[in-house]
DNA sequence: CAAATGACAAATAATATTATTTGTCATTTG
DNA sequence: CAAATGACAAATAATATTATTTGTCATTTG
């Protein structure tokens, strides 16, 4: 992690206070050692973020960014004949990676989930930001004529993400490791699709 | 708290050991203290519970019984002409309940909430009482016509269930500060609703 | 003799003490 | 002169030490 410019950027610090954070855990991760890694003093860091806290939420907010958001936009973007089967795919996307990071990036994730509970904020736009990519699937289905307009786009998007809050808010990562925990989002997505269907069929 | 029999009972300790929890919290209340406020040895309470967690678990059992599952069934009970509206006030109820407790009765709500953790045998068994009411909710509502037979009654109690989590998991407390969590259940609802009644209307 | 006691060891928690970390800012460096 | 440094105080965390709590069981009590 050498630097390229002659300069220190935010990108870099980053980059190290990522790498710092899976080595060591967010309990464990003190501000000297990223400045340690990037060989630079910890007074440095503070010329480029104006707390710990700050430099925290900003690795978290690229951390969803890249690994939640980008790969649910591939989703989004890709052509779909059924946009209702692809609201589906969307959310059990949105839950599989959720799962996948709880247990292979736990470092991090656990970063994400102690954020969750501090920077109410920072998550909020972010599940803003899902909210909209799930919006244009709702806005692509009514089209289609395969979702009901009963209620306003943002309304539903916000309804389907607060139903599906077990499958993929942090606070509940410990109740995935049940064997059941497929099954059950498939049939909350059964009624779900049902409502949203509801006076088409 | 002076005991009615010459005995020491299991009901006398638990009232005891609530008393305490509520005072000091759970994390302050030890054996010894509820033993002191009985006016016994403390080692005289492992004769009635194996271990503290077991009492703490007895105590917490029997309030939720208490303080959650029979006001609820009093609504089961309640006559209905329309079983699909008493579901929602079911649910609406179950909500509140578990508002009000986390407001009002902070400590004992606290209690509740590190046994969720610990003791999951506990909570599904509690659960399981939840959904064999809300069960018998549904039923009713079949058989009025009001809501359709898309999947095994049992299936959709629990549906309903872990789709409402969002407003009565205790992980999930510290949201329902939120001025418009009544407007999100609202809306939830409506979605559930319409997935209830879907090919009915 | 069933119920309760209280002395005891091991585990856990509380407190006191020491070490690290956070955040600032006057000074240094390229 | 913008960027980085490093000495410093205050806040926080880690460790060591002491006190309490948990759980057991041989003995006592009504």
């Amino acid at each position: 992690m050498s630097k390229s410019s002659s300069f220190l950027s935010k990108t870099e610090i980053m980059d190290a206070a990522e790498q710092t954070l899976r080595r060591f855990g967010p309990d464990k991760t003190s501000v000297t050692d990223v400045a340690k890694l990037l060989g630079v003093s910890h007074g440095t860091l503070y010329r480029h973020f104006p707390s710990k806290a700050a430099l925290r939420e900003a690795v978290t907010e690229r951390w969803l960014e890249e690994q939640i958001v980008a790969p649910l936009e591939q989703i989004v973007k890709a052509p779909a004949d059924n946009a209702l089967a692809q609201l589906k795919v969307y959310i059990a996307r949105l839950i599989e990676l959720k799962l996948h990071y709880a247990e292979q990036d736990s470092e991090m994730f656990k970063m994400y989930t102690d954020v969750t509970m501090e920077a109410a904020e920072l998550i909020e736009v972010h599940i803003q930001r899902i909210m909209e990519q799930m919006g244009i699937l709702i806005d692509r289905g009514i089209q289609q004529k395969r979702i009901a307009q009963s209620a306003a786009t943002s309304s539903l998007a916000r309804s389907l993400f607060h139903a599906t809050s077990r499958f993929h808010h942090p606070a509940h990562a410990h109740e995935w490791r049940s064997a059941s925990i497929e099954q059950e989002f498939e049939q909350v997505w059964q009624l779900l699709e049902q409502g949203l269907t509801a006076s088409i069929h």
